[in-house]
RNA sequence: GGCCGAAUGGUGGAAUGGUAGACACGAAGGACUUAAAAUCCUUUGGCCAUUGCGGCUGUGUGGGUUCGAGUCCCACUUCGGCUACCA
């Protein structure tokens, strides 16, 4: 009997689905382990060799936790909602629920052909109703609660009414969209409209006028980190600033927590970096600047309290409502027009002109230090969004301010002394002040750092400002004009934005005719017939984005069907977090930083026991692909050799890998490729046409998709996993290369060796030999050690060597090839469970029931004794250089490696002459004896 | 501009501060075979010697710490990733 995948693989893929192999439930005997994968988005092209790399990692370490008697979770589902699926109706009609569906039947075909230990009962789709039931219920909780700065903590909105009705806006302790000023008694006389309207200054789901990413193209907005140097990350389209009514999720409240949290997470340090600068916590002050001649008072955010002496004019972002307060009459028009070019310029061209712009409104505020007058003016290089959309110029020390005040004029003041500003800002935080001293405060001859700490302190003594912590983070916008994603359980009653009855859950998305928004604009929900209340009050139209379905999936697993509520107390008190979560990093500053948020919240709420929902993190690295380049020489259909094409003059093609070998092209298949290649003609090389090659992304447009499903066809499961995992670490990328999975195929045709010769079971219970047993032992110790580490490359390796070894010795005892068995079960489950069964029956056909699945396997363990060397051999070394090696009794003292060293023939030849110095002795290591 | 990471043979990659290049691919030579495939054996960083079993050199560059550095420290170069008028 050979090594034959398909019937291995079929047989206990079959095998594992009848007996239910991987189901899970609740077991209080046995600790839990939850490792989870970060779940697909379905697209049309289905998986290619990249996507399983995280999977098999996971699935490996899954398994092992089993074998080592935990009660393993893991789930696999679908992020099923997304923008390609829509795209795709618009252009061809067919609802995206059945492309969405066709897409994930595809997937699931193409998973469980890797043999994944995936517990399908508890799959979850975010568009089916029964899960976007709690994406919809986790929203009216957000509505209905307030965050409290104070407590740090989400309470009900409730307790914010009781409050306002007793002692008005003053004192309040609630995260806010912008100050409010009110009485109890002004609060008592406001209608239903204006409470809800100051209720959503403060609510953590709020409607919000908020500038947002509007993508034409795509006709909806897109959250920050769905925008990429000023266009959409889906599809590429330009971005610009709009000011929009939308629904947003008071995600910078939680800022301070969701910094703080990332200490207690085993993540990678630069992930969790990723998320620190996303965060972007900077410490500074407020600052207030009067306006002269006016009531207005202006404040500033500065980390750079100590160069306010330095303050030579001040700029206000076009946006900025301190814009239309203090321009002067003579200046509106200019401002005016300022304000409008500002406005048609997307966010791509402001980036990608790096032209100083502005223009001075007029007025004069006043340095609350030095009391001069210095000028107002605007410029798209303040940003609006961030700290008060107001800055003090200081261009002696920023190079922005810097190059602001040499295009327009404005006086440059250093403040560091041997701080050179004739050419550029001198913007390090490090010398000693100059030119900083008032009557009331003098900076002169300080630090930076302790300038900073002395200003922060007068400016709160002398209540011209307060010291101020300010975050990047900004809150996350909720709204999205399209059809395909949750529908908002909300409807408008006399205007006022209305919550559904918990019992109206979920609220299902309409059919509509086409996918595209309405003639008057409206989003596609605007064409749903009757998309009203049963009271008539119209729905929202807007639907929920990529990330709300994605936020608190891993919860759903716990508890996948229960109807009540999102997890039961009990599934979440068992399960309580995710152990191990693997995916990519892009997901670093979205739904990494979403999903932490929402999993707080629910915290908040009592809704679940841990903080934190993911515990460790791993990225896997991108499998790029490895893309072939054709040189036709333009205008003309002859392609030129790789080696020749630098003598025409040409453009690079892509040509599919599959018709590409060794990078040769193979012109037939070339011609027969595309209709217009059918007459092509080449310029060949020593008779063959080379193909350029560069490793990209692997994506269908590059025809450098390598497919899963051909691999398992060819080689087997067991060989792709094995392969993808002895490829390199997990965490790093690498380019897809096919050409190194022979030697993984025969590494199982080798172990399969030790078991069969032809038809004949060579298995016996002999006694195996002390070497035998050193090479099994050793590798239970490696594989165990390297598991907990993600070192699979290295893991794969070292069965690669013990089998080798076995061969060599010619060893098939069941002593040694059962634990050998039960530790490739993690990474070639199928040829596993082959071997296992085979040994429970010695070789005989009908194995299947002679024992349980080997996912129920002990895990073995490894005996020191087996490792232990008769002789160590270690080297000498004479001043840094190994000489020759010396062999010593393992438990030798370190005087008699010593003695022994010295006495040996071969040091006499390195000593003579020369006196010894130093010697160094590490047991088991190395002898290394200085001369001179 | 900021942050993070990387740099080792023809290639992918191994090396708790202790014999650099494990393992695999590729390549070369050989065995078996009518032949091919498959399998097995040998060699494989470079240079020199190979009728002497050896010598020299070598982990991007330059310095440092150390008995000893691919590994630790400093500076630089190059390449990736993320992020960006963030005051």
């Amino acid at each position: 009997m050979d090594y034959n995948h398909k019937k291995i693989e079929q047989r206990w893929q079959q095998y594992w689905k009848d007996n239910k192999v991987y189901h899970t439930e609740i077991n209080h005997d046995k600790p839990k382990f939850y490792v989870l994968d970060m779940f697909p988005y379905p697209s049309g092209a289905g998986l290619h060799v990249g996507h399983p790399l995280g999977y098999i990692a996971s699935d490996i370490f899954a398994r092992y936790k089993r074998l080592n008697g935990f009660n393993v979770l893991h789930p696999m589902g679908y992020d099923a909602y997304g923008l390609p699926a829509e795209q795709y109706a618009i252009q061809t009609g067919q609802h995206p629920e059945k492309t969405t569906n066709e897409n994930i039947a595809r997937y699931r075909s193409q998973l469980d052909r890797i043999g994944f230990c995936y517990d399908w009962d508890r799959e979850i789709r975010t568009c089916d109703p029964e899960y976007y039931h709690w994406t919809q219920w986790a929203f009216i909780e957000m509505f209905n609660h307030y965050f409290d700065v104070k407590e740090q903590k989400a309470k009900p909105i409730a307790l914010l009414e009781a409050y306002f009705a007793e002692n008005g806006s003053e004192g309040h302790t609630a995260a806010e969209s912008k100050p409010l000023k009110f009485t109890a008694e002004e609060w008592k006389a406001m209608d239903d409209k204006q409470r809800s309207d100051v209720l959503m200054n403060y609510r953590i789901a709020y409607l919000g006028n908020t500038m947002v990413n509007w993508c034409p193209k795509l006709g909806t907005v897109l959250a920050n980190d769905e925008v990429s140097e000023g266009v959409s990350i889906r599809g590429g389209y330009p971005v610009e600033q709009k000011l929009m009514y939308q629904w947003c999720l008071r995600v910078s409240a939680y800022a301070p927590r969701l910094l703080d949290g990332l200490d207690s997470l085993d993540w990678s340090d630069s992930i969790k970096e990723t998320q620190r600068n996303w965060i972007g916590r900077s410490e500074g002050a407020e600052m207030q600047f009067k306006v002269a001649d006016s009531d207005v008072e202006m404040t500033i955010f500065t980390t750079r309290a100590d160069t306010v002496f330095g303050v030579t004019f001040m700029v206000l972002a076009p946006e900025s409502k301190y814009v239309d307060m203090v321009t002067t009459p003579d200046r509106r028009q200019a401002v005016a027009d300022y304000r409008e070019e500002i406005k048609h310029k997307t966010e791509r061209e402001r980036i990608a002109d790096k032209k100083v712009s502005g223009v001075f409104t007029g007025a004069y505020a006043i340095n609350p230090l030095t009391g001069k007058h210095i000028p107002i003016w605007v410029s798209d290089y303040v940003l609006a969004g961030y700290g008060t959309g107001v800055i003090m110029a200081v261009p002696a020390h920023d190079s922005r301010d810097y190059a602001f005040a040499r295009k327009f004029d404005l006086p440059v003041i250093p403040l560091i002394e041997g701080a050179d500003v004739s050419e550029e800002s001198f913007d390090a935080k490090e010398g000693k002040m100059i030119n900083s001293a008032s009557d009331k405060l003098d900076l002169n001859g300080l630090e930076v750092k302790e300038a900073i700490a002395k200003t922060k302190e007068f400016i709160e003594k002398e209540g011209l400002g307060r010291v101020k912590v300010n975050y990047r983070l900004r809150d996350a916008i909720f709204s999205r004009q399209r059809y395909w994603g949750e529908p908002f359980p909300v409807y408008y009653k006399d205007g006022v934005p209305t919550m559904l009855p918990l019992e109206k859950l979920p609220l299902q998305l309409p059919e509509i005719d086409k996918y595209l928004p309405t003639e008057s604009g409206e989003p596609p929900l605007g064409r749903a017939d009757n998309w009203q209340t049963e009271d008539g009050y119209p729905l929202e139209l807007n639907t929920m984005p990529g990330f709300a379905g994605s936020s608190a999936y891993y919860l759903r697993y716990m508890d996948p069907r229960n109807h009540e509520e999102l997890v039961s107390k009990e599934a979440n008190d068992y399960w309580e977090q995710v152990d191990l979560y693997v995916g990519g990093t892009e997901h670093a500053t979205g739904h990494l930083i979403y999903s932490r948020f929402w999993n707080k919240f629910l915290y908040d709420l009592g809704k679940v026991c841990k903080d934190e929902p993911y515990r460790k993190l791993v990225n896997q690295g991108m499998i790029q692909g490895r893309s072939n380049f054709v040189y036709r020489i333009k205008d003309t259909n002859t392609f030129v050799s790789a080696g020749l094409r630098k003598e025409y003059d040409t453009t690079p093609i892509h040509v599919d890998v599959n018709i590409v070998s060794n990078d040769r092209l193979d012109m037939e298949a070339f011609r027969k490729w595309r209709p217009e290649y059918a007459d092509a003609e080449f310029i060949l090389e020593n008779g063959e046409y080379v193909c350029g090659w560069a490793v990209e992304k692997m994506s269908k447009s590059m025809f450098n998709v390598v497919n899963p499903d051909d691999i398992v066809e060819r080689y087997g499961a067991d060989t792709l996993r094995l392969y993808e995992m002895f490829l390199g670490p997990v965490e790093q990328s690498k380019p897809w290369d096919t050409n190194g999975i022979d030697g993984v195929n025969r590494f199982i045709k080798k172990l399969w060796n030790l078991f069969y010769k032809g038809d004949k079971w060579l298995v016996t219970d002999e006694k195996p030999s002390r070497e035998a047993l050193k090479s099994i032992h050793t590798l239970i110790k490696k594989v165990t050690g390297d598991i907990e580490t993600f070192s699979y490359n290295t893991s794969v390796s070292a069965f690669m060597i013990c089998v080798n070894e076995l061969s060599k010795l010619d060893c098939h005892s069941k002593e040694v090839l059962t634990p050998l068995v039960v530790l490739l079960a993690p990474f070639a489950p199928h040829v596993a469970e082959e071997l296992w069964h085979a040994l429970a029956a010695d070789g005989k056909e009908d194995s299947e029931t002679a024992v349980s699945t080997v996912c129920d396997a002990p895990w073995p363990k490894w005996n020191e004794e087996y490792l232990k060397e008769d002789t160590v051999n270690m080297p000498v070394s004479f001043n840094g250089k190994t000489r020759f090696t010396l062999s010593v009794a393992p438990e030798t003292t370190r005087e008699d490696i010593e003695k022994l060293a010295l006495a040996s023939p071969e040091a006499a030849k390195w000593i003579e002459g020369k006196t010894i110095r130093k010697i160094i002795v590490v047991p088991n290591k190395i002898i290394n004896i200085v001369v001179g």
